[in-house]
DNA sequence: AATGAATGAGTGTTCATTCAT
DNA sequence: TATGAATGAACACTCATTCAT
């Protein structure tokens, strides 16, 4: 009895890590509990024991799951770098935690049910507001310091992350090898260099 | 005799935007036959006078409803533009289509399945890859011309069109009060104007 | 207005033969007034307006197809036949007709419905039963006559005329192949022989 | 544990019983699992829990229910009878198993279908044949004692069989009252002392 | 906690039949 | 006569959910 809610947890989250990924694969619709239970290695019934629907396992990977740790590591210290250096260091944030191999899986789970759940695209639209928000929080900075010339840096700001979001969904959902071959790194230098030098030039 | 075909290609059609409707509504698997019928006016059998399957249904929504319009418009003639001119010009007009009642229909019924049904991934993926060519010959020709400094031209049109795409999305899927509330002019502006200039001081 | 019954009586017997065709194929319920429309090179709907109803059909199928012709060459003229002649002859008869293409059809269209309707089984036992009497007839004089000796002429009958009709049903239904080798001769040799000397020796 | 196999067994079971009769009464295509469930007691969803669908209850029902008892009879002891005896007995045999209860049904549910099905008609071909085969065999053997006269043993095996075969089907498809009113020894006794004896007098 | 048999509401699909043309 | 679009009543089948064990 002192043991048993240390097991409950776990079977939670087995639970949880096999629906994830049979969501991922299938679809919420198209995935079935009896796909959910095979991956978990429990039969269909004992889902009910820990959850009250097919439903609330989608809320509770949404809830449990949540992308908090790219915020997280948006710390006030990294604002002092200078332009180029902080904008490699957040793009590449970005890029690491949203490629993460568990990450992936939660964008081929929320996509789909993010176009008919306003709830869902609610919860999505404010993590990437903050991130936009501490980006332009900096932009601002800089352009005071002189050190980026006078833009809007709310607009900056979603073109910046719009990027680099475009590359992910290219490489992760549609799976487009011309995004797939580029490694991080070439990524970062694509992005941050034509947005801190522009085209035109010098 | 002269007038039955016509009724029949109107039923075909009228059968075909419920479906984009509904399947934009409610999501492929989860809109029923009566839900595509009711929004039709018609009865769930007779949809299988005109399609052979519901999943029929879906594969003539993509095959008659294709982006081939964005490509149309990508003449040779613009590539003539000076850069601020050209980019504008693209970026508006894969806005304005892209953008398009129909259109964002399109996206939201195609998003989820793209996910899980790559041959549908390797349609859109080559209908994106056409723009990014088209968008990096112009790159190309300009930087030869000295008109742009010496970039990696394939790398820097899936920036550009990264940007573009991600506000669509942003928009139309997850309706990001932020990114709606920007005009065409906005987003176009943000876009080309970063891309361009560069956001160091010149 | 002249040539028009005409007309509709050829379109009503092409409709049989079509269904007759189908129906042999597939099975009566497997069967489909598409397939049956298709086969007769008509559209669906025409067939109401010679038949009431798919049921109907099947009816005027047995009606207009019955094997009359069988009796009508049972002549009183053969009974005076010797009895060696008499069974070849009669037996070669049976299986010349019931082997007929057209009858074939019949077999394979009544056998499966034969079983769940009673009505049908009726009228196929009362043509089999005319066979046996008059069969039986005949056995019955030739005993008088003291060519054949003493037996119950119906069960007799019986006998002869069901080694044909297994014969018939493993060739046209199972399609047998150790059955399907034999010719009609070697059919009618084994039968008249057996029947006549008896496999003990003499 | 111990119970909960046994009772899977039994509803497994009772499922097949219940499709035999219904299939029996009304044909496979006409039968609907609605049928079938009633009949069991049970709903029809639950029928997929023990077979894949309708058409696989139908091969179960073919294969567990197989007449591997008709060959199981056919020892080689009996072989050493004399033909009179030997005869009385396998025909004797074939009957009693082919009008048991249970297998009338299967014949009833077999015969539509084994038309339009040729593996079934092959399953049903291959018991016929080694049927043949046995009978065949002996009567070859009794030639050679000189027990019977020389004959084709083969074709002689199909002539007595298939009397056999021409009666069950007469009783049991067709409801002949003819062939119903005889008990097994009349039907025994005709085919045995006509296919012995012959019909001509000695 | 865990099973899996059982249910019932629904799904896509089929097709005999009707009817305006 | 003839068409084929349209209907509606089924049908086989699926699956989230329940519950006795």
């Amino acid at each position: 009895m002192a043991r048993t809610p240390k097991v409950v947890e776990d079977r939670r989250e087995q639970i949880i890590d096999a629906a994830m990924l049979v969501f991922s694969q299938k679809g919420f619709v198209r995935a079935t509990n009896k796909d959910i239970a095979r991956e978990a290695g429990i039969t269909p019934g004992l889902i009910y024991h820990y959850f009250e629907s097919k439903e609330a396992l989608l809320t509770a990977i949404i809830e449990g799951r949540s992308p908090l740790k790219l915020l997280k590591s948006l710390t006030p210290e990294v604002l002092t770098l200078p332009p180029e250096d902080f904008f490699r260091f957040i793009v590449r944030q970005v890029l690491a935690i949203i490629e993460e191999e568990k990450f992936v899986l939660l964008i081929r789970v929320f996509l789909p049910e993010v176009i008919h759940n306003q709830d869902l695209a609610l919860t999505l639209t404010n993590v990437i507001q903050q991130v936009f928000v501490f980006l332009g929080k900096y932009v601002r900075v800089c352009i005071e310091r002189g050190e980026l010339r006078e833009v809007d840096e709310m607009r900056t700001a979603q073109v910046i992350v719009g990027c680099v979001i475009s590359f992910v969904l290219r490489r992760q959902v549609l799976r487009d090898p011309m995004a797939l071959q580029l490694t991080h790194d070439e990524i970062i230098e694509s992005v941050v260099d034509t947005v801190l030098q522009g085209l035109l030039p010098r």
